[in-house]
DNA sequence: GAATATTGGTTCGTATACAAAGGAGTTTGA
DNA sequence: TCAAACTCCTTTGTATACGAACCAATATTC
């Protein structure tokens, strides 16, 4: 029947660790072209929503640990992704902006996000999708 | 309204990942007094139920990279959790078993997994807590 | 039965994750 | 206003992840 151990079958822990382990596994590779991983995406549309976040701000907003973020904003920005511009009122932060190479396709690059959304929910009913979005927000938005 | 962007909040992406880094981190907690990770309580559990399963099965069972479970193992190993054990029949291979200091709390972490489960959905009603796992499944499972 | 293909595991390189600690700048409060 | 508290960011250490290259061993095939 089922090649999963009898107790591991209701584990939500392995279920959603193996879901993501398969949507991060799909975006990845669409990504690969343009030379970004996940989360160097995610960094640049958080800055695209968010232009001239400081590294703090966008740890707050995407949930990021901000020393796991340190490591991503060099390699963006060493990979001329955005800018760093030091922040004149505070010495301590500077201030995030996708360079003219990430405006370049930001359309693109949204829309290889948005179609990857939809390939991956592309089995679910719109019902299953609106419910499974639904639950997955308030499963890590309370506290 | 919303701390999130206005195209951050449909994707299923950033959900998913959000998601499973909260469960993962409740069940860090948990693990902490045990000195076990996530992944290396996974594999205890992946093989209580398949005892001296080699690497290789564990990494289909469990869906995991060999290069990631070579490590695991390894530290799994030096801290005395599993015993590696030469396959007779295949020189490449070895089978693995949970040693006497594993077994012995056997019990009390797998319940430490299922009482995560529980706390993990302890806000959703009966049906979507079914509903959720029901989703998470199918998205991972095709293929 | 030898050449070839496949499989089991390890190692390497790169990229998250995140706790903890450190350095510099800013804010607070007595 | 000055020291304590706090904040921003980086660095360090440990643990995943996973593609890719590799070696050894097993399986396949002609």
């Amino acid at each position: 029947m089922d090649s999963l151990p009898n107790n591991i079958p209701d584990c939500t822990f392995f279920f959603l660790a193996k879901a993501n382990q398969k949507a991060h596994g799909l975006l990845k590779k669409k990504l690969i072209p343009y030379g970004l991983t996940n989360m160097q995406h995610l960094i640049l549309e958080g800055l695209w929503y968010q232009e001239g976040a400081t590294a703090a701000e966008l740890s707050k907003l995407l949930i990021l640990d901000k020393a796991t973020l340190s490591g991503i904003i060099d390699r963006l920005d060493d990979a001329g992704w955005i800018e760093k511009r030091l922040d004149k009122n505070d010495k301590r932060s500077f201030r995030l902006y996708p360079s003219k190479k990430a405006n370049d396709i930001k359309d693109e690059l949204i829309d290889v996000r948005r179609k990857g959304n939809d390939l991956l929910l592309s089995d679910f009913t719109m019902e299953e999708k609106i419910i499974f979005k639904r639950l997955l927000r308030s499963l890590f938005l309370v506290d």
